[in-house]
DNA sequence: GTGAAAGCGCTAACAG
DNA sequence: CTGTTAGCGCTTTCAC
C-alpha cells in the first residue's frame, strides 16, 4: 500500500500553509483564484486524496450512515425488500456524498452491539433502523444517546420522539380488501407471517376492520398466521381448502406465502382466478417471472428507503428538528390473479 | 447528542495517565492487574467508548472492509445471491470485529468515486469486489494502488495478482448435465442470461463439453441466452416448446428463468417431472416455495462470501501474501424435479 | 508499571 | 488573503 500524500506535502511543494490547502480543498472564497489554482494543481499533481479519519477526528462528522439490519438477512434473504430498500437508500446518500455501513451481527445482541459501535465509535453520522420489534432495546438505545436515527417502520406505540417512515399499512390493508370485497367476494381467507411483526398485525387488522364494515364475518378459521416456511404455509394453506365453506379470495402478507399458496392451488387444481382471487402485498418486479399475474399492494420499498435516508440527512443537519412520520402511500397493482365474482360461481362453491 | 467520554476523562478520574487507560484498554500485560481493575471500573461508570476516528489515525487501520456491488442492487434485485453473500461476508467480519461499508453508486462511475473514496479516504483497510466484469476499472485500480482485496468471481483473463473466489462454473455446468444426461436425456436445452457474465458463459462451455463428451447433439436452437425478464423468458421458452423434437430437459442459469419455465409448462400443461426435467442453478431456500421441487446446483453463496472476507482479512494482516484462487465446490440438491427417461416416454416425444 | 510527550492528518480560530 | 497555532482522541516511544 503506498504511502499517502497529506496535506502538508502538499502545501511544501505548493509553498503555502496547511491551512490554505485544507481552504482549497473546501473552496473557501478567502482564497484567491491564483492561489486556488496553483495549490489546485500541485494537489493533482501528487493526486491527494482525504484522510477522512483526520477529518472525522477534528468535525466530529464522519458523512456516514449506518443501516440497522434488524431482521437478519438470512430472514429477509428471499424478500425484496432487503435490498430493493437499501438501493433507496444508497441512492439518496450517494447524491449527498454519504457512505453506508452495515450492522453484521446475526443475533438480538450481537446487532445492539455493532449499533453501539458505530454510534459510540463515531462511526456514522446517523442511523436508519429497518423492522423495529417489540422487545427492541437499538431504538431505546439510540433514543436516550439523543443520537439522529429514523425508522423504517412503526415504532413501539408507547415511544415518542421518533421520526419513521411506514406505510399506512392499516389503511392499505383496509382498501385492498375492500377492492376484494368489491368484485363481490364474501368469503376472504387472510395469509401472513407472524404477527409479531406489526407490518403483519397492521395488515390484518385493516382487513378485520374493512370486512366488518362490509357486514362480512370472518371465521377464525379464515386468519392464518404462521411462520414463513414451506411446511407451516402448506398445512395451513390445506387446512383451508379443506373447509366446508372455502375461501373464495386469499389476502396474503407476503410474496414467498403467495407463490407457495399460487403452488398448492396449482396442485389442487383450484384456478386463479377463475375460482379463487389471490391478492398480495408487497409488489416485487419478481412477480413478472410467475405464470399467474399476481395482483399486489405495491409498498414503494424504495422509496421507503430513499425517504429514511432523506429524513436522518435533515435530522443530522438539523438535530433539534421535531420529529415526525412519513407517510409512504401504497397502491393496488391490478393484475389478472382477482376475478369478479359471478353469481354461478359463488354458489357452486 | 451527547459529549462522550475520552480517555481523558477516564484517565483523570482514575488518577492515572491517559497511556495507561489505553493500555488497559488493549489489555497490555504491562499494566498491573490492580490499577487495571481500577481502570476498568471508572470505563465502565463513565461508559467510556472508543472513538474509533482516533484510533484509526494513529492506527492507520480502519477494522472495516468494503462491498463493491458492480451488479447494481437493481440488477440483483430479485437474486439471493447478493443479500446471501453479503450474510456470508459480515458473518466472518462480525467475528474478527470488523464492520462492512457499502458502495452507493448505481453507475459505474459512481461506484468508482466511491471505491477510490474508500480506499484513499481510508475508510476500509480491504475490498471484496463482487461480479467483475470485462471492462472494469476498479479492479485494475485496486491492483495498481496494492489495496487488500479480493474478487468473487473470476478476473479478467490478462490479469494477475488478484485473490479470487468463486465457483468453478465450468465444471459445474459439467457435472449436473452429466448428471442430466446420466439420467437417459438426449435433447437437453440451455436457458441463460447473458454470456457477457462470465458465469453465464463458463456454464455454458461446462454444458456443451458435457454433452460432446456424451456424444450427442446439441442444435443451436437449444441454447437460449437472454435478458432476464418476463418477454424475452417467454418467447424463448416458447421457441423451445414450438421445435419439432421439444427437449426433454433444460439445464437453467438463474432462478428467476426457471420460476418462469415452470409457469409456463404448467400453462403449457408439460408436466415436470414426468414430461420433462428441469435443473437449475444457484440453489437457494427460496425454492421450497415452488410447488416443483426443483433440482438445482447449490454454488455455496454464503461461502462464497464468508471466505472472500476471510481473505482479505488475511491479506491485510500480511500484505506480502500471494495471491490465491480459492474455489468453493458446488453441489446438486437432487429433488423432484427430473426424472429418468423411460423408453416409452422417449419415443412419444 | 506508569507517565510525559510527540504526533497521526486535518480544521478552525486568531493574527496579521 | 494567508500563515501560525492549537487541538480533535488516541497510540506509542522513551524515560523514570
Amino acid at each position: 500500500m503506498k504511502m499517502s500524500v497529506t496535506i502538508k506535502d502538499v502545501a511544501k511543494k505548493a509553498n503555502v500553509a496547511p491551512s490554505t490547502v485544507s481552504r482549497v480543498i473546501h473552496n473557501s472564497p478567502a482564497i484567491s483564484e491564483k492561489t486556488k489554482r496553483k495549490v489546485r494543481r500541485v494537489l493533482k499533481e501528487m493526486g491527494y486524496h482525504m484522510n477522512e479519519n483526520a477529518r472525522n477526528l477534528v468535525t466530529k462528522s464522519t458523512k456516514a450512515i449506518g443501516i440497522v439490519m434488524k431482521s437478519s438477512a438470512k430472514e429477509s434473504l428471499y424478500n425484496p425488500f432487503f435490498p430493493e430498500v437499501i438501493r433507496g437508500i444508497g441512492d439518496f446518500c450517494n447524491k449527498e456524498g454519504f457512505s453506508l455501513s452495515l450492522t453484521t451481527g446475526e443475533t438480538e445482541d450481537a446487532i445492539f452491539e455493532d449499533v453501539v459501535k458505530m454510534v459510540q465509535g463515531r462511526r456514522v453520522d446517523g442511523m436508519i433502523v429497518l423492522y423495529s420489534k417489540k422487545d427492541d432495546r437499538v431504538v431505546p438505545y439510540l433514543l436516550k444517546q439523543g443520537f439522529p436515527f429514523v425508522l423504517i417502520g412503526k415504532p413501539s406505540t408507547n415511544m415518542s420522539g421518533i421520526t419513521f417512515i411506514d406505510n399506512d399499512n392499516v389503511q392499505a390493508a383496509m382498501e385492498v380488501t375492500e377492492f376484494v370485497i368489491d368484485l363481490g367476494h364474501e368469503r376472504i381467507a387472510f395469509l401472513g407471517g407472524s404477527p409479531e411483526f406489526e407490518v403483519i398485525s397492521d395488515r390484518l387488522m385493516g382487513f378485520q376492520q374493512a370486512v366488518e364494515q362490509a357486514g362480512l364475518a370472518v371465521p377464525r378459521e379464515y386468519i392464518k398466521l404462521i411462520p414463513l416456511n414451506r411446511n407451516d404455509g402448506i398445512k395451513a394453506i390445506d387446512d383451508l381448502l379443506e373447509l366446508k365453506e372455502t375461501p373464495t379470495a386469499f389476502l396474503v402478507t407476503d410474496l414467498l406465502l403467495a407463490v407457495l399458496l399460487l403452488g398448492v392451488l396449482a396442485e389442487r387444481n383450484v384456478k386463479v382466478p377463475q375460482q379463487v382471487s389471490v391478492v398480495c402485498f408487497n409488489h416485487s418486479e419478481f412477480i413478472e417471472f410467475l405464470s399467474t399475474p399476481l395482483t399486489t399492494v405495491d409498498i414503494h420499498t424504495y422509496q421507503l428507503g430513499y425517504e429514511a435516508a432523506k429524513c436522518v440527512f435533515d435530522l443530522i443537519s438539523n438535530p433539534e428538528m421535531m420529529e415526525k412520520n412519513i407517510r409512504i402511500p401504497t397502491r393496488i397493482i391490478k393484475r389478472e390473479s382477482h376475478f369478479a365474482v359471478k353469481k354461478e360461481i359463488k354458489r357452486k362453491m
